[in-house]
DNA sequence: AGCACGCCGACT
DNA sequence: GTCGGCGTGCTC
């Protein structure tokens, strides 16, 4: 059998170094054939052997005529005709693999979409475009093919096969161009194109004007209505052949019975067309929403505070028109032909900000968000890097797209967790990792936006790295909430409570329902009830898997877990004492909105939490049937807080604040605060001033005094002086190092044995367990914690990363440590 | 991340 | 006597 063409016959003279989408901490070097030097350049992607027999397409980070020691192979084939990324984009993801401690390549796995990753897993398919005809395929193209219609699938080893190993990727390239087959990717597989109506006159009509007189004649006499629609689609057919129903909708003001008719008299005809996402709306209405005064002013200072700052945090309270304040900035970085980037957190991606937006901005914007399929993120990288799309509102990964002139990035909601990516590496916080990107890569700006800011961020307008311009008026007529705290403590010693309610809460729910106004309830726990526990023993059933209590869902009426998302039945008896007095303890999202059924039958009620909204437009179709007021009171976890803005919203209510202060995290009161001020933004946006009512068994909390007063800077201040005195960021910074093994001993030996040779690295006063954490098991994987603390020192923190990538060196040099996985978490917010 | 090599336990 | 379990090391 002939053998891969991995030696090359010609002598090299040039070779590469390549980046292979693997966990892997070096840089791979390939001989490049005399035949590609000419086309090869960094950024693009080549196609290499890897190992035995495996193929990837590596990403070339350096040309060069150093001959390494050993031998290499060489480059199979170049698959780009043009560098996909560019040396800004690689500076960035070294610099990201730098400080979150991971490998480049694990990086280029988050940045790079799905479309241009190819490796020998991916599997052929016969595409559906293809019309059997093999005249003009090459040999290599025709066995394939041919092997395509008897196999159905083949995979990229069973293409090398046939080939011979002869330049497997080029055979299927020009496949793929001539739509003969198409990879399969989950993706693409759930792929369905999007199309649209449009309307054209029927053929008759279409070239010749007095047969359209006649047409239109016809109409004219019979109706007005159907003769203007016939008008404005000629109108619209002169700017444009094609022309979308929902155009002619909104120009002529028609309905859509109106083209019915029309279609019906064979006058006009539709057509249905697949449509670019990218593209799917029309031109921008560049409807100028006037600033307010304030809004002005607010305008000037960020100006202002951009002349000595390249970082700027607006904080703004909810309502007071940041989103208007942020498109002025991004008009101003478009008229000098510059790209934008508007991060938002994930959940937040609504179409409420995207039609916002797209309204102003037209085909400048593109929205990248989780469900683009891979053509459409292959797409979308490649408008950015030729610089076609200028606007891209995403969330965190949106970060690694190609930019070509990137001058601003707007972080709204500053502030979220959700910045921070937990799983898989890189764990980057897109916030921290933007204003690298801009300030030392791109030189460009970033406005930080929030009502709540992070107390890092916050901490840096103080010492000066970054502007700061408030904005403490709600935008028009709005007014803020009255926040009203309740102490259910109380109300249970008085029998007042109706169980998870108090009276207040429902009086208020009951008055806001006869207004037909609309109600928010948040309660931070989705289920049922958190846990089923034997009355006789205290015994919570557990997860198998994980060392958590399972929770009860009553829709599916079973026992899931939250972490690894194990479900059981429930068990008749207790496992631990036999018992038959298991209860259920707690009250999740699902358990109050059946309370709330029952109490107040008349209200119509919904649930946002993952349970409800994880098929793929539960979320949308949830947002649109609360907007169109469909339901009168929305039940949620997280997600209720997250930039959703109803105009009708007057009462928000808290169920239980204490389950977001007893957090035990050093983070609780920030995220409490964070959660409750964002809550109560929910109410009352327009006109009205809304009502927020806080539950709590503590009311003694001083969070909750700030959050009533609405009172960031008290908060601010005492928050940071319990971060200084506990030394906590931002004064100092905090690394995880996270070990798992399926073996409690193992995980507990390794951690020990890695801390204490980081102890003779570096202080030791610095490291901070092991520790068992809260969870100590999850998927079948025990854990063990190791906390580095370090004051906020760049020379420290170089040095510390370096003995903790020594030390786990050190650690799997060890009998039986090889196996311990060891996730490394820098700034683990 | 794969993949092969190699060293110890239960089986045709 | 072998098959195969996984722990270990290497991949240009």
């Amino acid at each position: 059998m002939e053998q891969p063409r991995l030696f090359s016959d010609t002598p090299i003279a040039y070779y590469a170094d390549v980046i292979l989408p693997l966990a892997l901490p070096q840089y791979y070097t390939y001989g490049l054939p005399a035949e590609y030097v000419a086309v090869a350049r960094v950024g693009m992607r080549v196609e290499v052997q890897f190992g035995k027999n495996r193929l990837y397409a590596a990403l070339v980070r350096r040309i060069h005529t150093d001959r390494p020691k050993y031998g290499t192979k060489t480059i199979l084939s170049v698959l780009d005709a043009e560098a996909i990324v560019g040396e800004t984009q690689l500076r960035f993801w070294e610099w990201v693999a730098s400080y979150y401690c991971c490998t480049v390549g694990e990086v280029m796995n988050a940045a790079l979409p799905s479309g241009l990753k190819l490796t020998s897993e991916t599997r052929l398919h016969l595409s559906p475009l293809f019309d059997g005809d093999l005249s003009n395929l090459t040999d290599d193209e025709y066995l394939i093919t041919e092997a395509l219609t008897i196999r159905n699938e083949l995979t990229m080893e069973e293409v090398q096969k046939i080939l011979n190993h002869r330049a497997t990727y080029a055979v299927i390239n020009a496949l793929l161009f001539k739509r003969v087959v198409r990879l399969k990717e989950e993706l693409q597989n759930k792929y369905k194109p999007l199309t649209a109506d449009f309307v054209q006159l029927a053929e008759p009509y279409r070239s010749d004007e007095t047969t359209l007189q006649y047409a239109f004649d016809k109409v004219v006499n019979r109706s007005l209505r159907q003769a203007e629609t016939l008008m404005a689609l000629i109108q619209l057919l002169r700017q444009n052949p094609q022309v979308r129903k929902s155009e002619l909708l909104t120009a002529a003001n028609a309905s859509p019975d109106t083209i019915k008719k029309l279609v019906e008299k064979k006058i006009i005809v539709l057509e249905k067309h697949p449509i670019s996402r990218l593209n799917s709306y029309t031109n921008p209405v560049n409807e100028n929403d006037e600033l307010s005064i304030t809004q002005q002013q607010t305008l000037a200072s960020l100006h202002h505070a951009f002349d000595s700052h390249p970082t700027v945090l607006l904080h703004g309270i909810t309502g007071s028109g940041k989103t208007q304040i942020y498109i002025e900035l991004i008009k101003k970085a478009l008229a000098n032909n510059h790209q934008v980037l508007y991060l938002l957190p994930e959940i937040a991606l609504t179409n409420q900000l995207t039609r916002r937006l797209q309204k102003v901005f037209g085909d400048d914007l593109v929205v990248y968000h989780s469900r683009l399929n891979n053509n459409e993120r292959v797409e979308l990288w490649q408008h950015i890097r030729n610089h076609t799309k200028k606007i891209v509102l995403g969330a965190r990964s949106a970060l690694f797209l190609p930019f070509a002139h990137l001058a601003l990035i707007v972080i709204d909601e500053e502030h979220d967790p959700s910045f921070k990516q937990q799983e898989p590496a890189p764990r980057y916080h897109a916030r921290d990792a933007a204003i690298y990107l801009a300030t030392q890569i791109h030189n460009a700006q970033v406005l930080l936006g929030s009502a709540t800011p992070s107390i890092e961020t916050y901490a840096n307008t103080q010492n000066n790295k970054y502007g700061l311009v408030t904005l403490s008026q709600r935008f028009g007529t709005a007014v803020l909430p009255s926040v009203q705290v309740v102490n259910i403590a109380d109300e249970h010693k008085r029998k007042a409570m109706q169980s998870h309610f108090s009276p207040q809460l429902l009086t208020a729910i009951r008055q806001t329902l006869e207004q037909k106004k609309q109600i928010i309830l948040f309660q931070n726990r989705r289920g049922y009830a958190p846990a089923y526990v034997c009355a006789a023993c205290q015994h919570a059933i557990q997860c198998i898997h994980c060392d958590v209590s399972l929770t009860h869902h009553k829709s599916t009426n079973n026992l899931r877990c939250h972490y690894c998302g194990y479900n059981t039945t429930l068990p008749p008896k207790c496992p631990a004492c036999g018992l038959p007095n298991l209860q259920l303890k707690g009250f999740g999202t699902e358990k109050v909105e059946d309370e709330l059924r029952e109490l107040i039958p008349q209200a119509r009620i919904a649930r946002m939490d993952w349970d409800t909204v994880s098929t793929k437009d539960g979320l949308q179709q949830l947002i649109a049937n609360f907007e169109d007021h469909k339901i009168d009171l929305l039940i949620g976890t997280q997600m209720v807080t997250k930039g959703l803005d109803f105009d009708n919203v007057h009462l928000v209510g808290i169920l239980s604040a204490d389950s977001l202060l007893q957090y035990p995290d050093f983070r609780a009161s920030e995220q409490a605060f964070q959660l409750m001020t964002q809550v109560s933004g929910r109410a009352g946006r327009k006109h009205t001033p809304g009502q927020v009512i806080i539950q709590a068994y503590n009311t003694t909390h001083p969070v909750l005094a700030e959050t009533i007063a609405n009172n960031y800077t008290a908060f601010y201040t005492r928050e940071i002086a319990e971060r200084h005195q506990f030394h906590y960021p931002p004064f100092y910074r905090l690394i995880s190092l996270q070990f798992q093994h399926p073996q409690q001993k193992t995980v507990a030996e390794a951690a020990t044995f890695f801390a204490n040779h980081l102890k003779t690295l570096i202080n030791p006063t610095h490291i901070l367990g092991p520790t068992t954490p809260t969870i100590p098991r999850i998927r079948t994987q025990y854990i063990q914690i190791i906390l580095i603390k370090i004051p906020r020192q760049n020379t420290l923190l170089h040095q510390t990363k370096q003995a903790i990538l020594d030390t786990q060196v050190h650690l799997a040099g060890q009998k039986g440590m090889t196996t311990v996985r060891i996730n490394i978490d820098v700034d683990p917010h």
